[in-house]
DNA sequence: GTTATATTCCTTAGTAGTGAGATAAGCGGT
DNA sequence: ACCGCTTATCTCACTACTAAGGAATATAAC
């Protein structure tokens, strides 16, 4: 079994099957609430959906999706901070020195120093590293989009956009 | 830093910035690539987010995301198989035993064995554990439902259509 | 120039969860 | 009754991370 974490149904306003207690809130408010609930579930299974495939796709050479995403970002754009990348890929800032180290440690990247500040250092790939990204991603790119093809590329774009705006929204709001 | 792990940017076609291996593959089929890539960096991206929402919510009770979205799927739907419980919050097999134990060391949850089947097991909710879910419930639908905010309700119920298809879609395919 | 604050990366200790396989029970055909 | 296949849970070794703190360097305020 491969799979994510994540949430669950609550699913709409079953028969009352338990103890009775609904405060009642205003019920504007309690439709907002289940279609956020509803749609929170969604995306979390189109989620774990999707990335069961790119995680299975990666794993076949080897790596972990958060290690192939560090030398893909690299083989894009090019060297880049330590800092920068963990930004772009969402980890943790531990994660990205171990990850950078890991990523070191098979010979696909290496680490640079920075002239201008000497706290910072760049990640950048190894030519073996460049070889691998330029082998891999494709069939990687294909996968991707195969697993997308539920829906047509129009409606792609049109989900990309409302996903953006949900997205920007809530990494703006500050976490309780 | 918070954070969860997740894929990259691969935006749009750069200047060919770096070593120029171009297969020439037809140019639809790069556009539906680079669509489907980007939509799964902002699904990703979308998905962090939210999720970060809800993990600091629940955390404030000591729960985890997975072991929240059992109590909760307990509480709404009542006592349930322990394999039907992990296809909805989506664990593995093994994960659901562990998270299962852990929720009975607290005394949230308890096994039940099952009458017509000897190798099944019910997980239910003990009294204790349903009146966490019940004092943590409203409070976290609200969490949620603040951080969904960046769509109007009705853009919420239409990025839901479309994500169930992807799901779906993602889902129903095999893994390679 | 000195002190305070922020940024950048690294270290360390710890954990939630995976995944492959084991066990045990039911199911169907013969 | 038995064989083989499937299903349901559990076991256990492992891993990919996170979180919190720390050292070094940079930037800003006075």
């Amino acid at each position: 079994m491969s799979n994510t974490t994540h949430p669950e149904t609550s699913r709409s306003s079953d028969e009352s099957a338990h103890a009775g207690v609904i405060a009642p809130r205003s019920p504007e408010l309690e439709v907002e609430q289940e279609t956020a609930l509803r749609l929170w579930v969604i995306l979390s299974r189109a989620h774990a959906a999707i990335a069961s495939h790119a995680h299975a796709d990666v794993a076949r050479s080897g790596l972990t999706l958060a290690e192939f995403a560090i030398l893909e970002v690299l083989y894009h754009r090019g060297p880049m901070l330590l800092g920068e990348v963990q930004r772009r890929i969402l980890v943790s800032s531990g994660g990205i020195t171990f990850l950078v180290d890991r990523l070191t440690a098979k010979g696909l990247v290496e680490r640079r120093n920075c002239d201008k500040d000497r706290r910072a250092r760049y990640a950048a790939l190894t030519p073996p590293g460049e070889a691998l990204v330029a082998e891999l991603f494709p069939a990687h790119a294909d996968a991707i989009t195969q697993a997308m093809r539920g829906l047509s590329a129009d409606d792609q774009q049109m989900a990309a956009e409302m996903l953006r705006r949900l997205g920007l929204h809530a990494a703006a709001k500050p976490l309780p």
